[in-house]
DNA sequence: TTGTATTTTTAGACGGGTCTAAAAATTTAA
DNA sequence: TTAAATTTTTAGACCCGTCTAAAAATACAA
């Protein structure tokens, strides 16, 4: 249906419309690791495919099919993580690259049955949402642990960085999916901060509380 | 490490080679239903990597590495079709367009892993050998139906034809792996073949007969 | 063995996706 | 409000894999 390719743009444009209204050429640059003059090139194929609303110079939005099929590529991408940490038993720090490539699968009948074979998860081994055949999910409502107040408890439920350095720092300190933390403290000099965790102290740093999700 | 394309001209040039030594660019060319000249193109970059063996006019044959390449590509495409067939429960009819794209998911580690959950099959549906994860696989010592005598018996062990129309059919007529079968008569007139299963007599046409391969 | 048919290769072109370099539009700052 | 900086687009090129048309090599047949 769309190339590989296609379906890369598609999933940034989707991604960096989620922090911004209005994607500008560089942003889906710097997010595919690309030039923005091969970006333009893309862009305009987009919209001649009707996937995007683009006009020169004013950055881009998903049209209602482009949203669909970004969608639908995160879903396939979320089932495979799933799959692999959940059935083949890898740790969730090493299953980002094979996702990449298996989501890219096209068949929708063999995701639907992928989806039931696992029993209809709803989160992925990192905690974000998986769409359902309809493509409806409930979005996160999260917030990371730099914008709690001091006293504040939750329980972690998700990762902004999906890098397997971050997400192994975390397996090593125990701060995975479902634990519960209290902020204790703030330290006003770097930001570091200080949880509570299986009434042990933690320190983080100020990047580690940014890109670490809690529930609260 | 190799492109889609290098991939399939690999799988196909050693699927040619199990039944001619020497295998010409318009044999490959039909295999993959595309024109002498391309293949030409490809045969020139596969030589200059060393996995296949070309001089210009004289046809090609996979270098051991070749081999090994186009022997990895085969296990990753069966083992998908079992996991297809037996995990999510499609038909052996249906599997095999999902599977040339499933091939090409490049993580061994994932096709180890994928091997060990399914515990170590050593056939796919449609009966043929899952090399494992060294190469090795003890090739089909089968025969087409056609070629055997009258009276002879034996079990329904693989077939030559994997369309999903032929394999529709035998499944209508419930000649599935396993099957045990003798071969009453055949018609000299047409070469039908007259078959007894089950304790019924079943007659099946000559193309049927010498696609359709048995275990003495 | 010589001519014809077939197979294979070459030459040149094209589309997809990428790049660099330069031009155009937009934003920011003086 | 004009100049400078930044962003975005265009122009032209390249690589990959493909194609058509034509040339070259090989195989077949009289």
């Amino acid at each position: 249906m769309y190339t590989l390719t296609e379906e890369n743009y598609l999933k940034a444009i989707y991604k960096l419309s989620l922090v911004a209204e209005n994607v500008s050429t560089n942003r889906i640059a710097a997010e595919l690791t690309t030039k923005a003059s091969s970006v333009t090139d893309m862009l305009r194929k987009l919209a001649e495919k009707l996937l995007i609303n683009y006009t020169r110079y004013q950055g881009v939005s998903l049209t209602k099919t482009g949203e669909k099929v970004a969608i639908n590529i995160i879903r396939r991408h979320r089932l495979w993580e799933y799959f692999l940490v959940e059935k083949l038993h890898f740790k969730w720090d090493e299953v980002h690259e094979m996702a990449e490539e298996m989501e890219h699968i096209s068949s929708t009948e063999l995701i639907d049955r992928l989806d039931e074979f696992m029993g209809f998860p709803t989160r992925d081994p990192h905690g974000d949402p998986i769409p359902d055949s309809q493509g409806n999910f409930k979005q996160n409502d999260l917030k990371p642990i730099s914008a709690v107040d001091v006293n504040a408890c939750g329980i972690i439920s998700g990762v902004r960085d999906h890098s397997s350095a971050f997400l192994q720092y975390l397996e090593k300190q125990s701060l995975t999916i479902g634990k519960k933390i209290t902020v204790k403290e703030i330290i006003t000099y770097d930001n570091t901060v200080i949880l509570q965790m299986d009434n042990k102290d933690l320190q983080i740093s100020r990047d580690v509380a940014n890109n670490l999700l809690i529930a609260l």
